[in-house]
Order: structure tokens, then C-alpha cells, then sequence
RNA sequence: GGGCGCUUAGCUCAGUUGGUAGAGCAACCCGUUUACACCGGGUAGGUCGCAGGUUCGAGUCCUGCAGCGCCCACCA
């Protein structure tokens, strides 16, 4: 047998992987109409689509190794699979990174070069930064069907958010609404709940009196906010304040005069501190929660800068917030008003983009309505229908535990905040003419202005699995993908994207959007820090593919990661891969060398053919990191250390060899790709179903 | 404050429905007789966090505890 010259060197990915990935994306078969095999069962999956802010980390890399292991995997069982690519505008993410080079480098702000300016100036940078990420994905070996691609901000992506928009408020699900908002002063934008994050700092607790006669004393971490109080609240039963409850005191306060009035609510603790609320209607949740109730008046005193308002009174006006924080002590130890001062931990709560501290203050905003029942839905609430998708079965979440997570979250939701005062997004669809409000996608005509607001990201990320079928058109894409098979994703945005688009596809198509869900956990460190910049820690995934392939690159963030869980990478890890690359290489180099003769040995074949069926099951299940071990295992310590050994000087055993060898490529390939697509084209006499001889489509070894 | 997870060989972790403890990396010894030194052969290393319970039998199920981590939450 002649062996192919290649065969003589040890494997080198970097000469095959970019010819390899070029011969099956003009074969065409990663678009499921072309496949050879056309009555299958459809099996889709959308790519969680990468931010267009820069270049795909390991996180990435991890998600599309699970994936295409999966869409491999089923595309050579016979199914038509379609796997959508796409990216994501990522709002704010964008529009803050874009600002800060155009800051950087040529001293300028959004305000300089104005809306039409900046948007221009985002589709540059979303151009370049498109054009890297797709090159990555196809670096790592992803089967993507290119000819569907999708981009959040995209015509038809654009559509689709459009009618969503009219269709949700048409049905009472959307309203605009004063209430507090999560306000990012370094933003300039609204955030939702979900996009903040609780950080613990040591703060001062200060209890103190509005004035030497004033009867009750209160504590609060934000003496500042408390020229805005309108009220002090107590426990309806609690016998210390019962009598002062309907009461009004005017005081006098740091440079202004407060009007506080004494209400009972039932939310008021009274073995929590003094047991009295000072309330500050404009400032706080919870605050606005018990001003509503009592109808209670509002006073601004922050405004969206994060400085004190006129309201606050002439001494304080226009102070940023610290400082007449520092004033306002001042001011209450001068009066020999403060009677205690203590350090605490407190939860401050944070924008997680820019880590700015959120300023709750009261704004009309555009907001999603989670509870109100809706008619077309047989009176279920959008949590109604976001429970019920998971709690049916319909959905089903693996790991199991993350479901019980999705429960809690769904319990504590709230209304969800959409309009972002950012430029960069989908323009809410709204008209204003004077007192007039029209909800359509365009302009009802001259006079009409636009809402300035742009909607959260997330409203459009999720509607992805069936935005990108082309809905609102009935298209035939619609019809056959959706709901998909698979959303497999990290754990970190469950709630953000997972939930989002239960409850868009339930409302929207009365149907969930895929039948199971997948976490993966995150890549860290070998330390088991996340990866960060700051850190200097992050591992390169083309790097990785540069030194060691790509097929080694998957397999270690593949093997031993259970769904759920993180991985700590080591570079280690991904070389001992590239040694089994070899491994595999040198397995075929002997085989290939030897001739087809004898019969397929029947013990060989049933151990071979019983692994077949264990890593069968084990992909069906999703037990991913259990297959690429049992392959793993099977050729290196049974295939290449016992049975080619005895094998050699027995030309008998030639038939069992390449039997074994073109079943083990099968199975390998959606781990590796590459490297058992290159054998493959040597592999003489190998049956295919497929003019172009490829790996990729063939059969599956065991039904 | 509520919930969830983790704790198995020096390190990173598997262990799918309970049936005599595993892998990779690291360490040590030996080996270059033709698939592979990106290799082969071998050695050493664990009371499976702690304490109970169920069972003929528990790393695997139950209870409690400890340490670590994560998520959620309007305690001023």
C-alpha cells in the first residue's frame, strides 16, 4: 500500500485546517438544502450571537466546540440541521466602546459629532469588528450555514423588532410609566434590573433627627437624599409612633425647609434601627412604593449627573452628590442633630457595563408589563407563559438544577425597563404630535416626531430564534426550524437572553423557542480567575489554534466539563490534546500502510460497535464530555496499545483494522473535525455517500 | 436574609440508574528491536470534607455540620 506523502510528517493543523474548512463551505453542505440526504428530520440551532464589540474570547470558543460537536453529530444521523449564524449590535456595549476611542483619539463626545455622526462612525467599527469575529468562527471549525446569516440591526432583524414593538403594546404589554428607574450617570441611560450588579462597600449608617424637636429619629447610608424626604413612616403597631401617624412637621434642613409627613406602612421593620423610615419618594424603590400608597409628593433633589437638583435647596444646588453628602452631615453635627454614626457593609447596587453607581430617580420610561394577563393568551401573564414553558416540559433545562433558578428569577421579576437614552439601537417605534401618541413602525407623517430612545438590546436578542427564520413573514424556514432543537449557551445569561426569549416566543408565536437548553460554564484561568484584561490572563483562542490546532483547542474545553460547570484552562491541557491529534495521525499512518485483507474480526467488531453505541447515547443525552473521554480512551489505550500491536505480522487482521479505523474517524469527527476530515480523503476504498468523498455528511456508524 | 453548587491522587477534574476507587498533567525509574519521543513500559500517590443514617453493599441515596464559590433579594 502506498502511504501518502503526508503521512510521513506528524500532523501539522496549521497546514490543513484553512484548505479543510474552505472544501466544506464550497461543498455547501453546511445549508441543510443541499444535503445529500433530504427527508430528514429538521434539527436546528441559532448561534448565541458574539457581540460586535471585538474578537471572540475562550468563553466563544467553549460555546461553538459544544455546538458543533452537536450539529456534526446530527447532521451525520441523516437529519436536515441548520445551525444560524449570527452577531449581535450590543447597544450600549458598542455605542460606550465606540465613544471612547472617539474620545481617546480624537477628543471628541457624542455631542460633537451628533446622532447621525456617532452612528456612522458605530457601522465602521461594527464593519471591521464583524469581518474578525466571522473569521474566527471559522477558524474554530463551526459548521455555520453562512447563507442565513443574521445581524441584530440587519433589515428583516430590524422588522421583526418593529412588529413586536406594535404587537406587544397593542396588547397592553408595553406602556410608558413615571416610575424610579436604575438611572447610570456614567451612561447616560436607563439599565434594567438585570443589568445591574450588587457590590459590597463599607458605608457610614447616620441616625439622626430633621430637628432638635422633631420626635422621631431615622437612619440612612445617603444623608444627601434626605432633602428630599416627605415623610417618615412607621409600623402602623408600633406603640412608640402610633401617635404622631397623620401628623405634618415643618423643618427647617440644610439650607432648605422639608414638609415631612407621619405615615403607618406595614413594609416598615420596627426592630430595624430607630423602627422609622425617612422617605424619600424620589430616590428609592421602596420609597416610591409607600409615597403611592400614601400619596405622598415628590422632590427631586439628584439629577441624571448624579448633582443635587434646585430643589435641594440654594446651599446645596448643583453640589455633586458625595460632596452634599459631606455637607449635610456637616450641617446635622453642627445642630447637634446626629446621634450616631456606624460602619456598616452595604449592597450598593452598580451598572454593570460601567460600573458606575446606579442613581435611582423617577423618569418616564417604556416599560414590559411581566404581570398583567393577557386575552389572546387564555389570561396568562408573560410570567404565566415563561413558567409554564419550562414547567410543561416543553422546555427543558440541562443542568436540571439552573430550572429551579429560573422559577426564583421569574418570581422576583418586575416590570422590565426597554427604553435606553442611547443612540446606537432600535428606535422605540413611537410618534409624538403634540398630546398625540402613535405606535407604528414609521413616520405617520409630517409633524410626527420620533421617540429619541432606542430600545434595550435584549428586546431584540430575543426574539433571535425566529427572527432569524424570517418571521413576521410565514416563511418556509418558520415553518420547518422553529421551535429549534438545541439553545445552548452560558449559564451567566439565563436570565438576560434564555428567559427573554421564552417569553417573547410564547407571546409572539404561542409556542417556546427551543425544546432543550444547554449551559455550559464559564472558561477561566487555571487559577479559576475569570479571564480579564486587567489580569493579563487571557488565553488567545487563535492562539491556541495557531500553536495547537484547532481540533486540540476544542477537545480541551470539551473533556471533563460537565454542562454547568466552569473549566480552568491550562495551556497544558490544550497541548496534551495536540499529542493525541498526533495520536489519531499516527493510528491512521499504520493502518493506512496496511492492506485491506481478511475478514472483520466478530469480538473486535462488537467491542468496537458497543462503543459506537455508548457514545451514541451519550451525545443524545448531551453527555458530551463523556464521549470525546470514551473515544479518547478507546483509541489510545485499546485501539493503538493493544490492538494494533497485536495486529502487527498478521495480515489477517487487516479488514478488522480499517474497520475500526473508518468507524472511529465517524466518531470522532464532530470532536475533531479537521484532522479526521484529512484522513478520510486517504482512506482507500472508503464507501461514500457523498460526490465529494467528505467525512462530514457521511453516515453515522450506528443508528 | 433566601436559594443553589462544589469539597475524590501534588494540580485540574471524571465517575451517567448504589455493586471491589479513575484519567490528564506533574513526579520517579526504565526504554530510541520500523505507526507515533507530540512515543512506549513501569513505579509511587486517595480513611472520595466531617459526623450520623438507609442498605447485603454508599464517592454515588437521606439528615446535620464545616469550608469555599455562585445566584437572587427595596431592610432604611
Amino acid at each position: 500500500m502506498a502511504l501518502p506523502d503526508k503521512f510521513l510528517k506528524p500532523y501539522d493543523p496549521s497546514a490543513v485546517e484553512g484548505p479543510i474548512y474552505k472544501k466544506w463551505e464550497d461543498s455547501g453542505y453546511f445549508n441543510p438544502d443541499n444535503l445529500p440526504k433530504q427527508d430528514g428530520e429538521p434539527f436546528s440551532i441559532v448561534l448565541p450571537p458574539p457581540n460586535v464589540t471585538g474578537t471572540l474570547h475562550m468563553g466563544h470558543a467553549a460555546m461553538l466546540a459544544v455546538e458543533d460537536i452537536i450539529v456534526r453529530f446530527e447532521r451525520m444521523q441523516g437529519k436536515k440541521v441548520l445551525w444560524i449564524p449570527g452577531t449581535d449590535s450590543a447597544a450600549i456595549a458598542t455605542q460606550s466602546k465606540v465613544e471612547k476611542e472617539m474620545e481617546k483619539k480624537e477628543g471628541l463626545s457624542r455631542k460633537d459629532v451628533g446622532r447621525e455622526g456617532l452612528l456612522e462612525r458605530i457601522d465602521v467599527f461594527v464593519k471591521e469588528s464583524e469581518s474578525i469575529i466571522l473569521n474566527q468562527l471559522k477558524r474554530m471549525g463551526s459548521s455555520l450555514d453562512w447563507s442565513r446569516y443574521a445581524y441584530t440591526m440587519d433589515p428583516p432583524r430590524y422588522k421583526a423588532v418593529m412588529e413586536a414593538f406594535v404587537r406587544m403594546y397593542n396588547a397592553g404589554l408595553i406602556y410608558r410609566g413615571n416610575r424610579i428607574v436604575n438611572w447610570d450617570p456614567k451612561g447616560q441611560t436607563t439599565i434594567s434590573d438585570d443589568e445591574t450588579v450588587y457590590e459590597e462597600r463599607d458605608t457610614t449608617l447616620y441616625t439622626f433627627k430633621y430637628a432638635p424637636d422633631f420626635p422621631i429619629a431615622v437612619a440612612t447610608t445617603r444623608p444627601e437624599t434626605k432633602l428630599g424626604d416627605t415623610a417618615v413612616a412607621v409600623h402602623p403597631q408600633d406603640a412608640r409612633y402610633m401617635g404622631y401617624i397623620g401628623q405634618t412637621f415643618e423643618v427647617p434642613f440644610a439650607g432648605t425647609t422639608l414638609t415631612i409627613a407621619i405615615v403607618a406602612d406595614e413594609s416598615v421593620d420596627p426592630t430595624f434601627g430607630t423602627g422609622a423610615l425617612g422617605v424619600t419618594p424620589a430616590h428609592s424603590q421602596q420609597d416610591w412604593d409607600i409615597a403611592q400608597k400614601n400619596n405622598l409628593p415628590l422632590v427631586q433633589v439628584i439629577n441624571e449627573y448624579a448633582r443635587m437638583t434646585d430643589a435641594a435647596g440654594p446651599a446645596m444646588a448643583g453640589k455633586k452628590v458625595l460632596e452634599a453628602r459631606e455637607a449635610v452631615v456637616e450641617w446635622l453635627r453642627e445642630q447637634g442633630l446626629l446621634i450616631k454614626e456606624e460602619k456598616i457593609k452595604q449592597n450598593v447596587s452598580t451598572a454593570e457595563r460601567t460600573g458606575a453607581v446606579i442613581e435611582p430617580l423617577p423618569k418616564l420610561q417604556w416599560w414590559v408589563d411581566v404581570n398583567k394577563p393577557i386575552k389572546e393568551r387564555g389570561g396568562k401573564s408573560l410570567k404565566d407563559l415563561m413558567r409554564e414553558a419550562v414547567q410543561s416540559g416543553a422546555t427543558t433545562i440541562t443542568p436540571e438544577r439552573f430550572e429551579k433558578i429560573y422559577f426564583h428569577w421569574i418570581e422576583n421579576l418586575r416590570d422590565w425597563c426597554i427604553s435606553r437614552q442611547i443612540w446606537f439601537g432600535h428606535r422605540i417605534p413611537v410618534w409624538y404630535r403634540g398630546e398625540e401618541l402613535k405606535v407604528q413602525a414609521n413616520s405617520p407623517g409630517a409633524g410626527w416626531e420620533q421617540d429619541p430612545d432606542t430600545l434595550d438590546t435584549w428586546f431584540s436578542s430575543g426574539l433571535w430564534t425566529f427572527s432569524t427564520l424570517g418571521w413576521p413573514e410565514q416563511t418556509a424556514d418558520l415553518k420547518i426550524y422553529h421551535p429549534t432543537e438545541l439553545l445552548e449557551t452560558g449559564y451567566d445569561i439565563l436570565f438576560f437572553w434564555v428567559a427573554r426569549m421564552i417569553l417573547m416566543s410564547q407571546f409572539l408565536l404561542g409556542r417556546v423557542p427551543f425544546k432543550n437548553v444547554y449551559l455550559h460554564g464559564l472558561v477561566r484561568d487555571h487559577k479559576g480567575r475569570k479571564m480579564s484584561k486587567s489580569v493579563g490572563n487571557i488565553i488567545d483562542p487563535l492562539d491556541m489554534i495557531d500553536r495547537y490546532g484547532a481540533d486540540a483547542t476544542r477537545l480541551s474545553l470539551i473533556m471533563g466539563a460537565a454542562p454547568g460547570n466552569d473549566i480552568k484552562l491550562d495551556e497544558n491541557r490544550v497541548r496534551g490534546y495536540k499529542n493525541f491529534s498526533n495520536k489519531v495521525w499516527n493510528i491512521a499512518r499504520y493502518v493506512l500502510s496496511q492492506e485491506r485483507a481478511g475478514g472483520i474480526k466478530q469480538d473486535l467488531k462488537d467491542e468496537f460497535d458497543a462503543l459506537a453505541r455508548d457514545v451514541t447515547a451519550d451525545l443524545r443525552a448531551y453527555r458530551i464530555y463523556l464521549a470525546g473521554e470514551k473515544l479518547y480512551h478507546y483509541l489510545w489505550d485499546r485501539f493503538a496499545a493493544q490492538i494494533i500491536e497485536e495486529s502487527k505480522g498478521k495480515p489477517e487482521y487487516g479488514g478488522t483494522l480499517y474497520y475500526i479505523l473508518e468507524g472511529a474517524l465517524k466518531l470522532l469527527h464532530p470532536f475533531m473535525p479537521f484532522i479526521t476530515e484529512e484522513i478520510w480523503s486517504s482512506v482507500p476504498g472508503a464507501s461514500s455517500n457523498n460526490k465529494l468523498g467528505l467525512i462530514m455528511v457521511e453516515e453515522w456508524p450506528v443508528r
